[in-house]
DNA sequence: CCCTGATTCGC
DNA sequence: GCGAATCAGG
């Protein structure tokens, strides 16, 4: 199977989302979570949110770091700290104190393409890679087009829901299919029966079934 | 054991 | 370039 732009592209929104390979490689379809991670690793992408094991330091100075206590400001030691003020968290129940209408939050639909699942698209030349500092996650409406909404996105997908792709990556109505499982499997029971066909030894497999992903349009 | 990602290495 | 095999940590 190709590593097509589309796919590509799903790996690395996935990626970057915190997927596991093994996740992105179920989504994908074709490929095993070795070639998610052989993939990423071509990609130059680098595992960021995972359990991985960080402390490498070679360095095992003691460095106990015993809480350093910054200096408040050059405030002189002078009279005790004014003492704060409790926030006074009045449970007011009050509703009246309408919440700032979401006016800031208005559905600001961004007029980049949306990938599969709803991804923003990155132009390559676009990339901002350090720039994610601590995204706002959730701000965004999960289905900012109303081609999708509804559908099943990836930000959709969980261990319950059948993950069998409806259409392609990149296309604008690209979902999932979001029946529940087949308990134990990736897709609802009517998928699993085009996912899980008897497995013939590769010198037998001749026609290939049709691919949920990547095979060239199979429509 | 299960999972994870990383790396190697034959293709 | 690809990905199974393998390695290594949790």
């Amino acid at each position: 199977m190709a590593w097509t732009d589309e796919r590509i592209d799903t790996l690395k929104a996935m990626w970057e989302k915190g997927m596991t390979a093994s996740q992105i490689a179920e989504a994908l379809g074709g490929v095993s979570r070795n070639a998610v991670i052989g993939k990423a690793h071509r990609l130059g992408l680098q595992s960021r949110p995972s359990p991985v094991k960080p402390n490498d330091d070679d360095t095992p100075k003691a460095a106990p770091k015993p809480a350093p206590r910054p200096p408040v400001e050059s405030k002189p030691v002078k009279a005790a700290p004014p003492p704060p003020p409790a926030p006074a968290p009045a449970p007011s129940p009050a509703p009246a104190a309408a919440p700032a209408p979401a006016a800031t939050a208005e559905l600001r639909v961004v007029l980049r393409s949306i990938g599969p699942g709803g991804f923003v698209r990155q132009s390559p030349g676009e990339q901002q890679p350090p720039a994610t500092p601590a995204p706002p996650r959730r701000l965004v409406p999960a289905r900012p087009s109303p081609e999708i909404a509804g559908k099943t996105t990836l930000l959709d997908l969980n261990d319950r829901i059948c993950k069998w792709p409806i259409g392609h990556p990149g296309e604008p109505d690209f979902h999932f299919c979001g029946q529940p499982v087949n308990p134990g499997f990736p897709y609802c029971v009517a998928h699993c029966g085009h996912a899980y066909q008897a497995q013939l030894p590769r010198r037998d497999r001749r026609p290939p079934p049709p691919l949920p992903f990547g095979g060239p349009r199979s429509r």
